[in-house]
This record gives C-alpha cells, sequence and structure tokens, in this order.
DNA sequence: TCTGGGGTCCTAGGACCC
DNA sequence: TCTGGGGTCCTAGGACCC
C-alpha cells in the first residue's frame, strides 16, 4: 500500500519492462548496423558459447528456433538436434551494455523510481508519474518509443505490485503488454504450474509435488502454516507469491554490490596446483581492478573450483583487514587454495570472488594493515595502463596463456 | 542432458564468550 | 566440570534469479 500525504491509501502503480529475446535481438540490431543484410531475429537462429571451450550453451534464441524447441541452457548440440539449421552467434556484451543503458534512460524519463532489476528488465513505480493517463496509455507510449527509438521490442506487465507484474511481463510474447491484477489472479495464474511461480525454481517444484501441490492455486490454497514448516522464509515468501502479495519497493536508489567475482570455465581439466594458482591470480587481477574501480575494499575472500563430476567446493576466508590490494588478496587466495586443494578431483572451472565490501573511505585503519602505499600507487598505476590500452596491455598473470581464456571487461 | 557466468539470500553447524 | 542456554561470528553449501 502506499499512503499520500493526503492520507488516503493508494494502489501502487507498478511496470515490468522485459527486454524479448534481449541478447539475440541486441546481436540482430549490431550485424544489421555492420551491413547485414538478413535480420536474424526472423529465422531460427541463437547465442551461444564456444564448445571448444567447454561453454557451448544456448543463451538466448529466436522465436523461430523457440517453435523448433530450443530452450535456454541446453548445449549446442541438443539445440542442433532439434533443429539443424540453426543459425549460431557468439554473445557481444559491450553491445548489450549500450543498449541497456539506452533502454534505462529513456525508461528514466517516465520516473526516476525505476529499478534496473537485470541488464533486460526494469520495474517502474509510476504511482506518482501518472499525470493523469492510465497505466495502460504510459505501457503503450514506452512500448512504441522502445520500438521505434530504439529498434527492439518489450514486454510490459502491469499489476499493483513488483512480483505480478513480473509474472505479467512473462505472459504471450513479444511485443505485448498484459495486466496481472489482484482480482485476475485466480484467472490468470493459479492454472499454471508451480514451478512458474517467481522464486520456486526446479528443487522447490520437486518437493510441492511430492506434497500434491501442482499448480500455482494448489499452493495459494494449502495451509501456509505446513509450507513454512517445509521451507522456512522461502516458504513464507513462495505462498505469498501464489496469493498475489509482495509489499516489496522499488529499489530506484543506487545499491552497491554485495560481492565482486569472476570465473572461469578451462578448455581442459586441471590437476595442478601451480596452473591452477596461476588462473588464479589472474582472476585475483580482474576482480581487484573491478573492486577499485567501484573505490570499495573487500573484507572476505572467496575460491571456487568445480571438479569434472561438476561438483562445486567454495571456500571463504575473512581478510585480516579490509582492502583492494592485488598482492595482499591473492596471498589470501593462495591459502585458501592450499586449505582446499586435493588431487581426489580434475578441476573444470576455477572462480574468485570478494564479499563483505565496505567503501573506502568508511573502512577503519587496522593496525595490522600492512598495505604500503607502496603497493597502492603500483596498483593504481597498473589500473591506469589497464584503462588507456586495455585489461590485457598488463597483467602480473604469469602464464599469459591463461589470459587468452578470460574475458576481460 | 555432459551442462556459462554473475550475483543475492538463507540455513545450519561449530567456535567462542558470557 | 560431569554442565545450560543465548548471542555472535565465521564458514560451507544450497537455492534462486537473469
Amino acid at each position: 500500500m502506499f499512503y499520500t500525504f493526503f492520507g488516503d491509501i493508494m494502489e501502487r502503480q507498478i511496470l515490468h519492462i522485459d527486454v524479448n529475446n534481449a541478447f539475440l535481438s541486441w546481436t540482430a540490431l549490431e550485424l544489421l548496423k555492420e551491413g547485414a543484410t538478413e535480420d536474424i531475429r526472423k529465422i531460427p537462429s541463437a547465442i551461444c558459447g564456444d564448445e571448444q571451450k567447454r561453454t557451448g550453451i544456448i543463451l538466448a534464441k529466436s522465436m523461430l528456433a523457440k517453435s523448433f524447441g530450443v530452450v535456454t541452457g541446453e548445449t549446442i548440440y541438443q539445440a542442433q538436434r532439434k533443429c539443424p539449421n540453426l543459425k549460431l552467434y557468439s554473445s557481444r556484451y559491450d553491445a548489450y551494455k549500450r543498449y541497456s543503458d539506452a533502454l534505462y534512460n529513456l525508461l528514466s524519463e517516465y520516473t526516476y523510481m525505476i529499478e534496473r532489476f537485470s541488464v533486460d528488465e526494469c520495474f517502474l513505480d509510476m504511482t506518482t508519474f501518472l499525470m493523469g493517463d492510465t497505466l495502460l496509455a504510459k505501457a503503450n507510449e514506452i512500448s512504441k518509443r522502445v520500438k521505434n527509438e530504439l529498434g527492439f521490442t518489450v514486454n510490459i506487465g502491469l499489476s499493483n505490485n513488483k512480483m505480478l507484474a513480473k509474472m505479467a511481463s512473462d505472459f504471450a510474447k513479444p511485443d505485448r503488454i498484459h495486466t496481472l491484477y489482484p482480482h485476475e489472479i485466480e484467472e490468470k495464474i493459479w492454472p499454471m504450474d508451480v514451478s512458474e511461480l517467481f522464486m520456486v525454481g526446479r528443487k522447490s517444484a520437486e518437493k510441492l509435488y511430492k506434497f500434491g501441490i501442482h499448480t500455482i492455486g494448489d499452493l495459494a490454497n494449502f495451509d501456509k502454516k505446513f509450507i513454512e514448516r517445509k521451507f522456512g522464509k522461502q516458504g513464507t515468501m513462495m505462498w505469498e507469491y501464489a496469493n498475489g502479495i509482495d509489499e516489496s519497493e522499488v529499489v530506484y536508489k543506487y545499491e552497491k554490490s554485495k560481492s565482486i567475482g569472476n570465473s572461469i570455465t578451462l578448455p581442459m581439466d586441471v590437476d595442478n596446483k601451480e596452473k591452477i594458482e596461476s588462473i588464479l591470480l589472474a582472476l585475483v587481477e580482474q576482480v581487484t581492478f573491478r573492486l577499485r574501480k567501484e573505490d570499495r575494499l573487500a573484507t572476505v575472500a572467496a575460491v571456487q573450483l568445480r571438479s569434472n563430476a561438476f561438483k562445486d567446493y567454495l571456500h571463504q576466508s575473512k581478510l585480516e583487514f579490509a582492502t583492494s590490494n592485488t598482492d595482499t588478496i591473492y596471498k589470501a587466495a593462495k591459502r585458501i587454495l592450499s586449505e582446499m586443494y586435493t588431487t581426489q578431483y580434475p578441476v573444470r572451472l576455477v572462480g574468485f570472488r570478494v564479499d563483505g565490501l565496505v567503501d573506502t573511505e568508511d573502512s577503519q585503519t587496522s593496525l595490522f594493515n600492512t598495505n604500503t602505499p607502496k603497493n597502492d600507487a603500483l596498483d593504481k598505476t597498473v589500473d591506469k595502463l589497464k584503462e588507456k590500452f586495455g585489461y590485457g596491455a598488463i597483467t602480473k598473470a604469469g602464464d599469459m596463456n591463461v589470459n587468452k581464456y578470460m574475458k576481460f571487461k
């Protein structure tokens, strides 16, 4: 509920905007810009990783590819079996960032209460920004403008809260506007499979099926206490979502990230600690570079290893003091690796992330902070060179072969 | 099924302190 | 010390999202 200063209770007016096949549409626009004669949105096509690098999965697909049964997340091999004429394209993250920013800027003209939920999704709280229009009229205008000015289509969901608006934008695609107001829940989403509900993933769905809960309606009408006993906080949320309840606000103030990480699937399994260390160094350099760019310090370091059997191991350790120094953090990373590393399994993926981030100015100087000004000055110099000549220009990562596997930002 | 990469949040158990 | 319970911090793992 939203209370105005007049004291009456106003229903919130929320829009959820979702770009249709974002990576594919944006790649299509780039290709057309480069002179392509064919619009890949109009043929069976997909954006995917690289099989040689063992990252060969489908990241996005065209409507036609979808009609052949191609789904996001499956392997290229599986997709091609369903759709032999599937045309494949690799991702272009720099371009995606540009289109995402353009969309955000356009939407910002409608309200400052805007939340960037992901690279291709935004929530807008329009409650006090309708200016005499209906929410639907605004949605129509946004839809047309995005299509005409930016060249791609979006789905828009309308409701009184974020969760319902998001569920609505996921109805029939592409280029559609849907409402999902509380009085429409029973008709529109209760018949749907419970796995379709936001925040009900594969594991929760399987568990719900065992209790005889198959549809969102089943869940909505089930005993709330029972669901809470079985699923904890997650259960409370699921039950409330099934009943259309969501009080969360559009988070329009810039929120800083709480952790920063990078990981890399290796082209082949590695069973050698020195090799993993050199990969780790490249990752630490990349992560601390991003950390310093955001002007933040880390208090926790974490190393991730994925076995060739696809089991993940994540070990973390609190740092002695908040820092963004490459050397200090790399030493911690090596220590963590030593603690967790065994030769029991070949390693398929190495990841590194920092957590418990604090602002540089907020951090208390620790007596044990052995960061010398010299260390920090070195980081700064290296960062500047990276900004100027590109990330790959200068790196401490000893084994340069590692760098060719990394995606530089 | 031979399975990306970047995040957030929650839970549970152990250590430690009072 | 044979022993209780609460609070907090830390870590590992898991679920979910895009």
